[in-house]
DNA sequence: AATGAATGAGTTTTCATTCAT
DNA sequence: TATGAATGAAAACTCATTCAT
């Protein structure tokens, strides 16, 4: 007991340096060493845990799917409106990331891989899932519906690449699904251009007290 | 100027082949002597051209915002309305990226390399600049017009990544513009929530019916 | 005692496993790992008793040695003729090794080792000293003397590796001796070439009225 | 043409420096940096000719054995009386490996690899072959015939590896051939034991005057 | 000028050996 | 004492770059 657990921190480690280490370098720049040095391990140990440096680059990729999922997931409260629930998603997505914001690197996608291609695609059903229960997004086709939602996580990419360093997650997870719900008239707070039926809904320079 | 204009013909086709090779592998496993055979050129002469490896990614990268680049500057008509000029903007990208969806891969931004920086800021501006016309965006904070072209550009990616392959580029160029600049309300086609006036804005599948 | 005798049966195991395993691969494709596996012993255990490697292989090479030279030694009657002799020890040898055909690989020479030489030697002088008594034998210069053990050694080895499955080391060890000592007339079984007072020395499929 | 015969004179280098790393070390000691330096070559180069190791150190032990079968057929004589062509055989293997007695290493017999296999089954086809031819040997069983090539080659390898520096080829080859087809009575020169009508055949220390 | 064979610095990977448990 | 996870020196192998042709 003592023994596994003991064995799935060191994974973990390695698992963590690697992360870091391919966030910031691409592949070919992040050797094998500099990953050992970073986990504070041995060469040979890399190689218990991860039979090649292809395995282990993979295995951070999925496990940053697999963040991104369980964000996601947890974001989900069934019964809640679906703009609250993709509001939360959002936001504990770009607060994952946010300190992070170079393992997106990682999330290129390999269309080739069908492990990669299937967790992905995991998450996209859910946020599909989340998008069909809004009425604005009910009546739409199929395919439009997942154009939709790829939009949507396009978004979340460019977001976390190019964000202001003063902006905060929880805004700028706000300004995402405004814009992405309401359009442009509901992104950033102008009282003139906001028809009065509908509630105003923050932009970085107006949380007027919410 | 025979001879010059030779050079020009094998530079560009090691580029083509560069760019080709690039796109669809990760750096490390485009090896020079692919894009040699692909450029149907001795290895030697890649180095007449290039001096380094390097340098000829950087070659292409560089290319491909340059790409982007006049086809956006070529989408803006100076008088006309900036959500006609966003939509022309959008459907030139698509449309160029359309059958070099791949290309994509050679976006991925090195935030360190100024140059590269660059070509990606004066791309952003452009769009800035458009969008600063567009009444719904004109009372922005600066930072907030800037995330939103940001997410407007996300979306580019997004939707050439992703895409139906029974859409077409200026369908989606369509639903990318409005779903920017209108919200949800006008993404598809509901002809029951679309006031007459406004024209209605295609749908790959559109189910108006429904 | 008990202890001493634990230590020795866990030595016994582990040669057993190196011998083994020597004898299937090349050195290098014989790991430590695999040694251990196979001696249902620790890695660590291995290097209790062996300190290197090396001397693990080198232990296993001059065991086996040791058992020719022991089974050599064993089939020597002092006052027995000398044919009867190089007889009963070939067919012991052959017998020993009949069932672990892949051993000779240990014996691969090592010329420059002195103890593995020294091991060698005194086997081929056990054979040279029977040899020596052979009438056939007795008035050769001690090169050719010498020679002639060797080509007769030589023939072990062939007879091993190469026998055929059907056979059996007494027969084996029959033809060798008496092709050694009589030459190819009295190899295999020629009732008209035999002079009637020698007994008919067996050949695996003699057809002898052919 | 030019071209063609520069690749094979760099292929040669490549495999005389493998076949002579490979004969004085095992396998395991023979690291691809030595044999690249022995050859003059850059390391890439090696990988150039050979993509592994392992078909590198393959291609050597093919060759020997090729030389092995050149050695052989051209010893034969179609009409000679089969001992004569078994001496010249013998004498010429004998003499090709006399400087090269190293090279004995590499004919260690993978039974394992198809290849390897064959060629040596190529070679012992080829003794098999003029032995039948022999009166002494016509009436045995292809059992017999059989292993009694094998005694025969068994030799070959003894005699290399185990030769008195003093001696020559050409004796040995006459000492074996002799061995193997009259047996002990024709070993060595005896006047006394040697039937008159027999010719004597030269031993080390005996050859006389011719 | 164009070529592609040659190169070797720089990687990945292995595995005998150690040592904390 | 026995173990097997950890180690890193040493080896195999790659591939951008050079340079003789």
């Amino acid at each position: 007991m003592k023994r596994q657990h003991k064995k799935e921190r060191k994974r973990a480690a390695i698992m963590q340096a690697a992360t870091a280490l391919f966030s910031e370098c691409d592949y070919h720049l992040a050797h094998m060493d500099d990953v050992a040095a970073r986990a504070h391990v041995g060469k040979g140990t890399l190689y218990r845990y991860f039979p090649t440096k292809d395995e282990l680059y993979f295995a951070t990729v999925l496990d940053a799917w697999d963040h991104i999922h369980s964000e996601l997931v947890e974001g989900v409260g069934a019964d809640d409106p679906p703009a609250e629930n993709l509001y939360r998603m959002t936001a504990r997505v770009l607060t994952f990331f946010w300190p992070r914001r170079h393992f997106i690197a990682l999330l290129r996608d390999s269309m080739e891989n069908p492990e990669w291609r299937g967790r992905r695609e995991v998450v996209v059903r859910l946020v599909e899932n989340e998008l069909r229960r809004e009425p604005a997004a009910r009546a739409l086709a199929p395919a439009d519906l997942r154009i939709a939602v790829e939009l949507f996580l396009g978004m979340y990419r460019a977001a976390l690449l190019y964000r202001d360093d003063a902006s905060r997650p929880e805004i700028l997870a706000r300004q995402i699904v405004t814009l992405f719900l309401e359009g442009m008239h509901g992104f950033g707070a102008h009282a003139e251009t906001t028809p009065p039926d509908r509630p105003r809904i923050g932009s970085t320079n107006a949380v007027d007290g919410d």
